[in-house]
DNA sequence: TTAAATTATTAACTAATGTAACAAAAATAA
DNA sequence: TTATTTTTGTTACATTAGTTAATAATTTAA
């Protein structure tokens, strides 16, 4: 039995496992190959117990008296993110930001695969932007369900987001990266990742008041 | 006394804020004046117990047998979130995310004036993103200095980015909002915001695979 | 064969979060 | 004016999540 299935494994031990992931990465850019909990959670600031309890989440990637070796706890962690396989992507909204997702999920993201952009303006309809092609967002669905795209991006005004989301859902894709600044709903089986802007700019201005109240 | 110094106000409650802000301007534009907690946790999904504690963090600004103030509510959040102010940001780096928030912090956010663009290549200096000039990277550190810029953002590479929040950090600025993927170091008197939209993706795709396994 | 290192796993602890309850205040209606 | 209703402010309680500590088991290396 997968240890996975057991137990609810809690939001942030998944929120931890990419970061894991870079810094596995980065010692493996170095030629580290083993490393113990102890040493890991010192690099990333960790302690060596969230670690190992982290880790065993998912079952015993360690060694007693060993540790854990780089390489394959870097594949074990990509695996269970899912990173081990392709995604089919399509972005909403051709505007700034969505242009600037394709070109930085097409570039930096082996295995996201943005196969289109989907746009309202009919000025940009029919133009290429990093060589993926705008497309009428009228053809969004049929598109969706004839090309069998796993997750959309919705990089859209907040007063089209919802819309976007139904169409995605309803075509069938399985996650949902959101770019609006506003809270869209989707049915369970699609899962939902927000990256509000807005949001944490305001935050940010929050804790930038709140040092100068120096407490 | 101010309320908020009593006690030490929690991350979640700050991170709420910025929601509950969103929904009151909707409230606004839509011309609704008053508003009680109860209604208010329908709508955004909260309980009014905990809308109530949220906002009695800062001080009473609702009335028995009343509610909430729509407009008032709005402003008070708004200044706690320090957005009766104006705040002077620098970007680093010009490349597609640079660009893109560029244009969307100019064009969206009232209150968060893009002053310059800092980047190191040099086919890229000189040029204007948005009527925003695009300077030198050398120039950073007397540029923030002499115009007393609040904040940097950060959209350079990881391998970059400890070096800017180094520069921007000695040069004075009051918080950073980081877009490179790799945690970075700054003096306490800094406030950070990281934004790791990698982080966010991988997450998505593990949450993507878990709800196929049909827990 | 023994000692040292280090994980896996259980248990204990801490902090954060959310909910409930109710007195106090204001608004409304009689 | 007075009673009733509404709704907040505030305290207390309950629950959940998250973290750290402790220890038994295993491996490595001397």
């Amino acid at each position: 039995m997968n240890k996975s299935t057991k137990t609810k494994i809690s939001n942030a031990v998944i929120k931890r496992l990419p970061r894991y992931r870079r810094y596995l990465k980065e010692l493996q850019r170095k030629g580290v190959d083993k490393i113990s909990s102890g040493e890991l959670g010192v690099l990333i600031g960790y302690t060596a117990s969230q670690i190992r309890q982290d880790l065993n989440n998912f079952g015993g990637f360690g060694q007693q008296g060993y540790g854990y070796n780089v390489n394959s706890l870097y594949n074990e962690i990509s695996a269970i993110l899912g990173l081990d396989k392709a995604y089919k992507i399509v972005i909403i909204g051709a505007g700034n930001l969505g242009q600037a997702i394709a070109n930085y999920t097409s570039y930096f993201k082996a295995g996201f695969v943005v196969c289109g952009i989907f746009e309202v303006n009919p000025r940009l309809i029919g133009l290429k932007i990093n060589d993926i092609e705008v497309m009428d967002y009228e053809k969004l669905v049929s598109y969706v369900e004839e090309n069998q795209i796993d997750m959309g991006i919705i990089c859209t005004y907040k007063d089209s987001a919802q819309d976007v989301a139904d169409k995605l859902s309803f075509a069938g894709v399985k996650g949902i990266w959101n770019f609006a600044p506003v809270d869209i709903e989707v049915p369970e089986r699609v899962a939902l990742e927000n990256v509000h802007l807005s949001d944490s700019l305001h935050s940010l201005a929050y804790y930038i008041n709140k040092n100068q109240k120096k407490e």
